[in-house]
DNA sequence: CAACCACCTTGATATAAATCAAATCGACAC
DNA sequence: GTGTCGATTTGATTTATATCAAGGTGGTTG
């Protein structure tokens, strides 16, 4: 149980702002200090910019040259591999506080495409030069390990995800981590404006689309969600909860009267 | 294409050392480096200590305290979450060369058990205590974001593996990934002597014990392999291969022929 | 406007794999 | 030796999900 929440409590992590808040400011960036560390020192040396993508415009390729990593700080990034034509695996959804390109900062190449899914902004740190500050600063490190680290979490947390849930469950815990904090006080039930299609989503997390379609459906015809193309509401977060990891209900039995 | 091989470049890469192979030495650690320079500068300094674990025995468990990073130097070592009574979940296997414990290297506490699965010698690196050189070195640093980088990537493989792999393929990949680099020089088939039990191959990979055993069977009718319970011998590794990560046969279909 | 094109949705069918059940095997204790 | 317990294997059946097929939607372009 233990396991359990916290398996759970890294999903919500990974999305550290709720769909659809405009911007998350520099204390809640998986890189928190790095920017301000890096930035602005001097005119010359400055580590960190800003960029803007628009939407379905590429920030880097897989086998590109790494040059740095990419904080996300509004809209969405989604990392993917090109396994053959007609072929992509998404590897992952980045949102604002998340960070993009982590997993070749030991590397001279980027491992997979990211594309933006909406108008997105990022902060770009540099890294590829061994001269640079970054390789000095503690607190630098501290925040590189920090965020591979929770990273690395993340995806096995996935991995159990892909191994153990049904369908079904994997919805569930998709549109819960979507919704992020915001489902401890669902007032009036949560509102999603997801950034990515079913066919993303679908690829995502492991299913065929018309599975995915088919289960939101479910959802939609239970009132669990109100689900309308891209715009979701969760109606019971509670339910869904149940569904993403169904209680241990040995001997607690009288809970389902 | 190229995506393709990088993947399973990779999950070869994570066994560094064919099974068997008594002791890997330290330059094929993944901590290399780490361990020279942070043992023998001084008597009472000595953050790399060896340690050897009896078969079963447990290195630590999920939600102990974080005292360091493992090396493991020989036999196998395997991670796992306890979900619930009755319910685990193995999120890795550790071979000689591998590092055990690096998803909580910004944390207090360990994330999953970790479990010898036979007699197995750990290189112990601590990292607890802030004020130890590990903290300081730049080339202890280096090996650090690396080991999470290489980390980090073993994972989204095995991620993408779980949402796009069949039982048969995820078998095929997964004895390819413990022969390692032997399998690139097949003289009569490749030995394994695997050191997991069937129950905890079929929880890795996410398929049931009872479909891993027919696959099994499968494979050994079709003269791929030779399985005698832990023993296992890959006697054609070319269509191992096949079958790991098929041919994208669009328009060279004579090869078949 | 019409034509086109992805995307999304729904239905019918096929199938891989899970589940349930039971036999066999192996290791170890007594 | 005999008995026990878990691990492994094999068989029969069920089920979740993929696949194939076809409509429906919405946006963009000429």
């Amino acid at each position: 149980m233990t396991e359990r929440n916290a398996t759970n409590e890294h999903w919500l992590r990974q999305v550290t702002t709720p769909l659809g808040q405009a911007r998350v400011p520099c204390s809640q960036c998986s890189m928190q200090g790095v920017c301000e560390a890096l930035s602005g020192d001097d005119d010359d040396k400055t580590f960190v910019r800003r960029g803007r993508l628009g939407s379905g415009q590429t920030l880097f390729r897989a086998g590109d040259t790494f040059h740095g990593i990419y904080a996300v700080t509004s809209g969405a990034i989604k990392t993917y591999a090109i396994l053959d034509r007609d072929d992509v695996q998404v590897v992952d959804f980045h949102f604002p506080g998340d960070t993009v390109g982590l997993d070749a900062l030991d590397r001279s190449a980027y491992t997979y495409t990211a594309s933006a899914l909406t108008e997105t902004l990022v902060c770009r740190v540099d890294v590829d030069n061994p001269h640079i500050p970054i390789e000095r600063r503690q607190d630098v490190q501290d925040a590189t390990i920090r965020a591979l680290g929770e990273q690395l979490r993340h995806e096995q947390n996935l991995s159990i995800l892909l191994r153990k849930q049904n369908a079904e469950q994997r919805i569930a815990t998709f549109l819960l981590s979507l919704a992020g904090p915001s489902v401890w006080a669902p007032a009036r039930g949560v509102d999603l404006q997801l950034p990515m299609s079913r066919k993303d989503i679908a690829n995502y997390l492991g299913i065929a689309v018309e599975t995915l379609c088919r289960l939101f459906k479910r959802l939609q015809d239970d009132g669990l969600v109100d689900s309308q193309g891209r715009h979701v509401r969760l109606l019971n977060v509670a339910a869904l909860s149940e569904l993403a990891h169904p209680a241990e209900s040995t001997e607690v039995e009288t809970c389902s009267v």
